[in-house]
DNA sequence: TTGCATTCTCAACACCGTGTCGATAAAATC
DNA sequence: GATTTTATCGACACGGTGTTGAGAATGCAA
């Protein structure tokens, strides 16, 4: 069996600290392609060799926060989605305010390829389980789950992106409005 | 006055010659960063030092493209809105249809950074002025506008990335039903 | 605390793509 | 046919990449 060998805070610390000038670099600029490992070294204050120990090279780097914001993000939804006090629109709201949080890096991360699908499979799960929960039989003019959640995540990457002036109880109550019939 | 002055015909062939070779490159590795413009220069059958005649890097050939496009696709999205004898459902599949034929193109720019924002605005002016023409008073729980069209955005990118086995006719069905209660 | 393993640093290396230059060839325009 | 414009070619300095080997610093376990 693979035993779990505990991480050397070497490594920890360094790991932390290329993902943290990676991200501060792409705040400053958000053009991906300026990036160089030259600059997140530099950023991180270390040496530009020992970013090649931990990473194969920038995509890589940046697939690893991807990674780790999808986790945190998915038990989030789940833990959400367990919470059977709370109505639609509330999980809504608690999930648009937890995305608002970390609103800095999904920005960022919305660049990437990966990033997008990987939200849409998520909130699919989310918008599947709720329909089970709530409504047995669907109408015949149904619409489709897929396109449910495709314009769900349409919605939440143009709030964060451009209309956070309002507020996420706002945008829950205007997407609760939109599925309304169903 | 300035005279527009006719381009002489090598310009034309060139340019033309580099903004197919790189949709070509993209549509191999859709990766944009793994683009050189030494690959650009070979695909086109052209000198590299050509290229830095006609663009000052990848990224200005890229937004190039892009502005091309969006002019077409402005374009056929007026001439829809003039179309009044084609119902709102109508008038969506023909939109989805032009958009199906250029999806090659389309899909690669949605990687770029201003596209999504410029499609966008393009759409919201569909949905502004269709709703100017059909309703004069909105309920008091109206769906605003800008979550309408990032909702339509997100359904129109998922379309193009994924859903293509579903007809443009059964995606404008869905659209409508979703926005049905306005 | 001593010894071993791991990580970090540093200088150096070949490699590749960039952007520019000047000179020459080819083509369009008049 | 003469002139202007564009395309080609070889060459250049520059900067980022990814790797190497040797040595310093740090963590860890006996």
């Amino acid at each position: 069996m693979s035993i779990p060998k505990k991480e050397d805070p070497r490594t920890i610390r360094s790991r932390e600290m290329f993902k943290n000038a990676v991200i501060a670099l792409l705040c400053e600029d958000p053009i991906i392609t300026n990036l160089t490992v030259q600059k997140i070294a530099a950023k991180a204050g270390l040496n530009r060799t020992t970013f090649y120990l931990h990473y194969q090279d920038i995509q890589d780097l940046l697939t690893q926060i991807t990674e780790e914001i999808l986790n945190e993000l998915s038990d989030k939804i789940f833990a959400l989605l367990h919470a059977k006090d709370l109505s639609e629109k509330q999980q809504l709201t608690q999930l648009l305010d937890y995305l608002y949080i970390h609103r800095n890096y999904l920005l960022i991360l919305f660049k990437t390829n990966q990033f997008e699908e990987q939200l849409f499979s998520l909130l699919k799960q989310l918008v599947e389980i709720r329909r089970k929960n709530t409504k047995k039989d669907l109408p015949a003019d149904y619409v489709d789950i897929d396109i449910k959640t495709a314009s769900l995540v349409g919605i939440i990457i143009w709030w964060l992106r451009k209309g956070l002036h309002f507020s996420s109880d706002y945008i829950a109550n205007q997407i609760y409005l939109m599925y309304r019939v169903q």
